[in-house]
RNA sequence: GCGCCCGUAGCUCAGCAGGACAGAGCAGCGGACUUCUAAUCCGCGGGUCGCAGGUUCGAAUCCUGCCGGGCGCGCCA
């Protein structure tokens, strides 16, 4: 299946053989477009974009091309404007697409899988506290992307990268030990109280553990104890994120944790490579980097002082591992509080020989948490943050991923907790959907199947149907572009025109009349639109309901 | 100060690998259900595309400089 449909090829096809034959030019990429209806089907601007190639006038090549177009699934071929050229297409070759449609059933706008495999990694929240709602951004952006860039034919497979033995874990560590010591009445000692988790859920974690292990952590001393509270309360916010995750339906193929870096020595690997290659140097006690020799603005350190690693090696042995498992391609989705991360990673991943391409981050803008409008202070700390079960239980899944992707995800978003509900109630995923429960509907009613359409009897398209058609056959273009800009909004903003199509359609035209093949062409084009409506909410993770 | 990102209708945002008149939803006003679901449709009002230059036959889209906002600039992650 190709990123552009089989009409849009033809066109194409046509206008190079047109080309050739009345200029003699060997064009490699024609432009189609879609342009406004009262233009017409589609229009190209090739005639204006290769104007000075051949030394003539636009609107004189573009009649010269016309004259010598020769594609009689063309109804009309008009030169319009400064150049452009438009085009109709014919009442059978639109009927032959949508029968294509048909055909392809979910498969349609979808490539077969090829190419280099990419390793996704996105959410990667470290075990301390459930996630949030700008973490359920990342899942359903993440997500989304993967399954566009699977529908695109990329090979994806998705990790989450987790670290539970760090400072942060510590802290949670402690701040259950301090909780789960009060409810026997006691006190346990930690070096700094300020800095402690407060959240409900700590409280939560300290219950179940006097639950599994009634007193036990208080008969040893505390050093030797708080390994296990800090195992206990990982694995607990662990088995919470998983449990968050499968809600909002992400999905991973493999969780990767820090620690297994360590335990490999691949970290020490990396740095022994970089020493040998002269790429890490000694100063002030200090393992640097020389990070700023590859395009960052200074070097790092890798190895602190105090011999301890800084973050940036175990990522660089991190990514190495990536590439060695044979993957061509990392997409990191972080937050935008990571930039500078990039050009670090890249350096040291470039001095290591890796090609400069390997890594490809995108940025994930924050999410502004408002209530009524006024800027909600939010701090996993001090446990003032929502989560996004919370959201989650408010709104529903659809309309939260929905409402997650439909803005780019390099804007910044507002998320106004006030109006959480209402905004659901507006939420445009509902018009989506309402379009494909419509559809259900009428099948429902004439007893059939839609998956069981196939022919399309020929004859002439309304305005409405054609209009409907063409935007059909959109998907694929639609697909391979957001695939190639790993971006996931422009799917909502497709949906949103194919619903709008279908609507106008709808209540112009009666679906089931008398005349038969007329009831025939239009059952048609209701079950490719819930096809597409389908294949496309599916890529979103978003259901699509037979009933609203 | 430096780097990255953003600035389009009252609000939330599309459009930005240059193209034909700048779009949608929400909010406001006015219409349309004896016919396949009115969670729908139709109409009206509403915009110096942050500002100023430049490139081009053509700029919301590309370049430069300003202005405004966000994020980052640790031997924290």
């Amino acid at each position: 299946m190709a990123s552009r449909s089989g009409l849009e090829e033809r066109v194409a096809g046509a206008l190079r053989d047109a080309v050739r034959d009345a200029y003699g030019i060997k064009l490699d990429g024609v432009h189609v477009e879609r342009p406004n209806h009262a233009h017409g089907d589609f229009a190209t601007n090739v005639a204006l974009a290769n104007a000075r190639a051949f030394r003539r006038n636009p609107r004189e090549v573009a009649q010269g091309i016309a004259e010598a177009l020769d594609a009689p699934f063309l109804e009309s071929v008009e030169v319009a404007g400064p150049g452009f050229i438009n085009f109709r297409l014919s009442p059978d070759a639109l009927g032959e697409e949508l029968e294509e449609l048909l055909m392809a059933r979910e498969g349609y706008g979808r490539r077969e899988l090829s190419g280099a495999p990419i390793l996704l990694e996105y959410v990667s929240v470290n075990p301390t506290g459930p996630m949030t709602v700008a973490h359920g951004r990342h899942a359903a952006y993440g997500d989304s992307l993967a399954r566009i860039l699977g529908a695109a034919g990329r090979k994806v497979s998705r990790e989450y990268y987790f670290n539970d033995g760090g400072n942060q874990i510590r802290l949670l560590g402690e701040s259950v030990a301090v909780r789960y010591a009060e409810l026997f009445d006691r006190e346990w000692p930690v070096p700094d109280a300020e800095s402690l988790y407060r959240g409900e859920y700590i409280r939560e974690i300290a219950e179940d553990l006097k639950e599994r292990d009634g007193d036990k952590h208080l008969l040893t001393s505390p050093e030797e104890a708080l390994p296990e509270i800090i195992a206990f309360a990982t694995d607990w916010c662990m088995a919470g994120i998983k449990e968050t995750i499968a809600r909002a339906r992400a999905s991973f193929d493999s969780y990767f944790n820090e620690k297994s870096l360590y335990e490999s020595g691949a970290i020490e690997e990396i740095i022994e490579k970089l020493k040998e290659d002269g790429h890490a140097y000694e100063s002030e006690g200090a393992l640097w980097l020389a990070s700023s020799r590859f395009g960052d603005d200074k070097d790092r350190v890798l190895i602190k002082s105090d011999g301890s690693y800084t973050y940036v090696a175990p990522d660089i042995a991190y990514h190495r591992d990536k590439w060695r498992r044979g993957f061509a391609t990392a997409v990191d989705i972080l937050g935008a509080d990571h930039v500078g991360f990039e050009a670090r990673l890249r350096a040291g991943l470039v001095a290591l020989g890796l090609p400069q391409d390997f890594l490809d981050v995108e940025l994930v803008r924050l999410v502004k948490l408002l209530r009524g409008g006024e800027q909600v202070k939010v701090s996993k700390r001090a446990g003032t943050f929502v989560t996004l079960d919370e959201l989650l239980d408010e709104v529903g899944v659809d309309a939260a991923r929905y409402f997650y992707v439909r803005s780019s995800h390099r804007t910044e978003m507002n998320f106004d907790l006030a109006v959480a509900v209402k905004q659901s109630d507006e939420n445009p995923v509902y018009y989506v959907q309402y379009a494909h429960a419509r559809i259900a509907s009428i099948f429902r009613r004439a007893g059939l199947n839609p998956a069981e359409i196939r022919d399309v009897p020929s004859g002439e398209f309304a305005h409405e149907e054609r209009a409907l058609l063409l935007e059909l056959f959109d998907l694929p273009r639609v697909i391979e572009g957001a695939a190639s800009r790993r971006e996931v909004h422009p799917l909502p903003t497709y949906l949103e025109t194919l619903a709008t199509r279908f609507h106008r359609f709808y209540t112009v035209h009666q679906v089931l009349v008398d005349d038969e093949e007329l009831r025939a062409r239009r059952l048609a084009l209701c079950a490719a639109t819930k096809n597409v409506l389908g294949i496309g909410l599916g890529l979103l993770g978003v259901e699509a309901p037979d009933r609203m």
